[in-house]
Order: C-alpha cells, then structure tokens, then sequence
RNA sequence: GACCCUGUCGUCUAGCCUGGUCCAGGACAAGAGCUUUUCAAGCUCUCGACACGGGUUCAAAUCCCGUCAGGGUCACCA
C-alpha cells in the first residue's frame, strides 16, 4: 500500500510551498488509495514552538488534506538513538569528541556512485565521493534532519517520498543511510520549487507566503488548492477549473511539471473568483460574518440575514476575494459615505437639481419599491426628458455609492431603499 | 567555486517519451471593441514563445552535443 507524507517543521507558519507539497503528497495518495501520513519535525527545540504546530495543523485542514496518521520526532528520539547505536556498532558510524568533551555520533561516507531514479526527473547520479561524513546524532543528544528523516520514513513505511527540489542534493545522503540501517529505499518525486515574481525562491518580501495570510485576504480553499494544482501540473483538455475530486482521478506524479513556477497573484484572483461566483452566498456570508461585525457594518447579534445575502448575490461574481466585499461594499453600510473626487468631478459638476428632483419624485410615487419598478421609473424619466441614460446613470450611481464601479445601479437602489436614496440625492439638489 | 536540477508567449501551461497533423494550442495578464448602465462581471478580437549555436534526418519545439541563462544544495537548520 502507498503511504506518504508531508514533513513540515514547526518553526514558521505553513507556506504556499509547503502547502503545494503537502496537496501533491495527498493527491497522490488519494490517487492511489493509500495513507497520508503527517509528520512534525521538531527537532530543534530551540526554533520549533506549539503555535506553529497548531498553525499547520489548521491549515492543512483548511485545504482539504485530513491525514491519516501523525507523528512528533520529538517524541522519537529513542529510535534516533537506538539506531544511531546500531550503526557504531556495525562501524559504519563512528563518535567524535568536540573540545568540551560532548560526543556526537558521525555517520562514515564511503565513496560510491548513488543511483536514484526520481519519478519526476528520471535518473540522477550522484558522487559520494563528493560527500563528506554526515553527523547523526548531534553533541547535544538530538538526531540531525537527514537521519531522523531516513529513520522515521523507514519505521513509517514510507513508500513514496514527494517533496521539493531543495531536497534532492540530500537524496544520496539519504540513500546511504538507508543502506546502511538495512532498509529498503523509497522511490523519490522532487516537485520543482515556486519562486517569487522577482525571481528567486518565494519569499515575504514577493508578498504573503503563509496560506493563512490567503485565508485572511478572502481566497477560499478550493481555489487556492487548484492554483496550486496548475502550477506545476496540467488536468489536460486546456483545463483551468478542476476541483479535488476530479483531480484525483486524473492526477499521475509523472506528469508533474520539472521547472520551477512563478507565483502569479493575477491567476490565483481569477481562479478565486470563479469558485465565488459558484459559491453558496449562505457560505460566503459565513466566512464574511466575522469582517462585517468588525468593520461594525452589522451589530454582532441581531441582523438581517437575508438583506445581507442579498448584498452579496450583488457582489459575489465580481468579486476576485471575498473581502473585497468589505471595500466595495461600504455605502451600503455607511451612514456618510466616501465620494471619491475623480468620480465626482467628472460626474457631479453639473447642476443636475431638476433631473434628479424628477427621479425621487418618481420613486416616491412607488407603490412597490422593485428593481423592475425602481428602472420603470428611471426609463419614463429620461425619456420624457430626452436624455441619454448614460447622462443620468453615472451621476447617480456616484452620488448613491460614490464610485464609478458596481452592481447594476437599479438594484443597488433597490437594496438601498427609498429612504437612503433620497437623503443621498438631496444633497445634489440645489 | 563544486555538485545537482531546469530552459515553449510577461506568467501558468499543452505539445516533447512514440520526429511530419505545430509558420506551436489554451488560460491569466495587457491592449481594442461590444454590452440602448459603470466594470472589477460577460462576450469578441489583438499582441505575444519553441534560450542560443551546432549536428542527426527528406523532415526537429520534439533526438544528440556544446554554450548561455535561471534555480537549488554544499550546517552538530530543517
């Protein structure tokens, strides 16, 4: 049976490529109706802290990836031990004394061509010779990353061991020791690392990295999860949208891509806004729910439920992420609103005193206040005034939200309701 | 510096294994237009790539070699 796993280490946040690696190991998993394992390497007690743990953990599942099983190394390290003892003993490793008298346990590298046939890249050789000898056991007790790595992989019974790039140069290193303890070798997959817009590995300074930094800017898992897919693998059938299920069933490690992608936030706010659009408005307004109580746009126990959904019906297929919501949407819960000046420049200057006098009168004569009724009276309006809609159409809408971009301004004001509609006219009225 | 990996539109990619159907297809971005109401939605169109140089071949994005470029690793970090 395959099982694999993901190996975070808990001294950051879970980031765009450890997330990557993470929904590779579990695509292929599932793909293959194996276990996917998750493993925390804490060695270095210094750097590893629990918040970081409980961060990983919350994001993976935030993506989807339920592991099967989950394993601490700080809680192994009698088997580091144990095998690092069983090496010194059958001299292939050896102990060194540092000045102070600690003692750490070295493991003796012998010259040898490593062959390793990578699932991704085919064959790759290696020069031991190139090597030098590799400390197992630290002078402070604890196991280095190559050996606990090697050590937990073989008592988990990794099959499959998929992760980035940066780890092949440790790839023959890891073989050694595989051959040493006795063990078998797993087949490696090394996924072509992600770099920043600037060139270079992904970093802070390209922009956000943790994936909880995406969750809070309003991308939603899916679509997070199938930009990740794309960027280093193809569904085919010049595909785009392709949720978990299908990838499962189309996803084969061979097609993973071997070059190195660029992180592109365009692509991903695309994507994101193509699950938004399908989205259920109930969700979103889940998700939003906490933003709108802390931009105080709602009061925190009694609200409207479905005014609000109503909203972001209005919004939800415009929208790249959901918390733009927040900014776009603000005259709807604002009291003053912001008029931006470009907008009113160009589209309040004129005196419009009459026309829009005409139009609340209109609106007030409204029986039932309906989108079809609110754009009836507008129609008959500009008709009878022999203008152009356009004429009218811009001016309002800046003056009801103080932009130039929105939903369709008939039912914006319907959502907006008589009352807001006129106070906010009748301050162009002259 | 040594070793390793990679090189198709600005970006993500299809095609490469099994040469001809590719003067290279799709998507994002950008630009233009349409939508008797905006665009940040939708639709249409445009721009735009086989890193370079040699081979092999009737034929190369596809196979081989070299060059160049980008990336990664060389820790008692993981």
């Amino acid at each position: 049976m395959v099982r694999v796993r993901f190996a975070p280490s808990p001294t950051g946040n879970l980031h765009i490529g450890g997330g990557r690696t993470a929904l590779f190991n579990w695509l292929f998993a599932k793909s293959q109706k194996g276990k996917f394992i998750l493993r925390i390497e804490d060695t270095d007690q210094l750097r590893s802290r629990q918040e970081f743990v409980d961060e990983i953990l919350f994001s993976l599942k935030w993506l989807g990836f339920q592991w099967d099983e989950l394993y601490y190394q700080s809680q192994r390290f009698v088997r580091y031990r144990m095998h690092a003892d069983k090496l010194l003993k059958s001299g292939q490793a050896y102990i060194e004394k540092s000045p102070e008298g600690k003692e750490a346990v070295i493991f003796k590298v012998n010259a040898q061509k490593i062959m390793v046939n990578d699932l991704i890249r085919g064959a790759i050789e290696f020069d031991a010779g190139l090597i030098k000898d590799q400390v197992l056991i630290k002078s402070d007790g604890t196991p280095t990353y190559n050996f606990a790595c090697v050590v937990d992989d073989a008592e988990t019974n990794i099959t499959h061991i998929i992760r980035g790039d940066d780890h092949i140069s440790n790839t023959p290193k890891q073989v050694m020791l595989y051959q040493a303890l006795g063990c078998a070798i797993p087949n490696f997959a090394h996924l072509p690392l992600i770099m920043g817009m600037e060139g270079g590995r992904l970093s802070k300074r390209t922009g956000a990295t943790a994936i909880s930094d995406y969750r809070k800017m309003g991308y939603l898992p899916e679509a997070l999860v199938n930009y990740l897919l794309l960027l280093s693998w193809s569904p085919g059938g010049n595909r785009e949208i392709i949720n978990k299920d299908e990838a499962i069933e189309l996803f084969d490690i061979k097609n993973v891509n071997k070059t190195a992608a660029t992180f592109d936030l365009k692509k991903l706010d695309w994507i994101n806004n193509q699950y938004l659009k399908k989205a259920d408005p109930q969700e979103l307004l889940e998700e939003l729910l906490p933003l709108l109580i802390e931009n105080k746009y709602i009061p925190e126990k009694e609200f409207d439920r479905e005014y609000i959904l109503g909203l972001i019906k209005l919004f939800q297929a415009r929208l790249p992420r959901l918390n733009d919501f927040i900014d776009w949407a603000d005259f709807f819960f604002e009291e003053e609103i912001k008029i931006d000046p470009a907008a009113q420049e160009k589209f309040l200057s004129n005196d419009l005193s009459r026309e829009l006098k005409l139009f609340v009168t209109g609106l007030e004569t409204l029986s039932n206040f309906s989108t079809e009724n609110i754009e009836k009276v507008f129609r008959d309006l500009v008709s009878r005034l022999n203008i152009e809609a356009k004429v009218l159409i811009h001016p309002l809408r800046v003056a009801l939200t103080g932009k130039t971009i929105g939903p369709g301004l008939f039912e914006l004001i319907y959502f907006l309701g008589l009352e807001r509609t006129k106070k906010r006219l009748l301050k162009w009225i002259k």
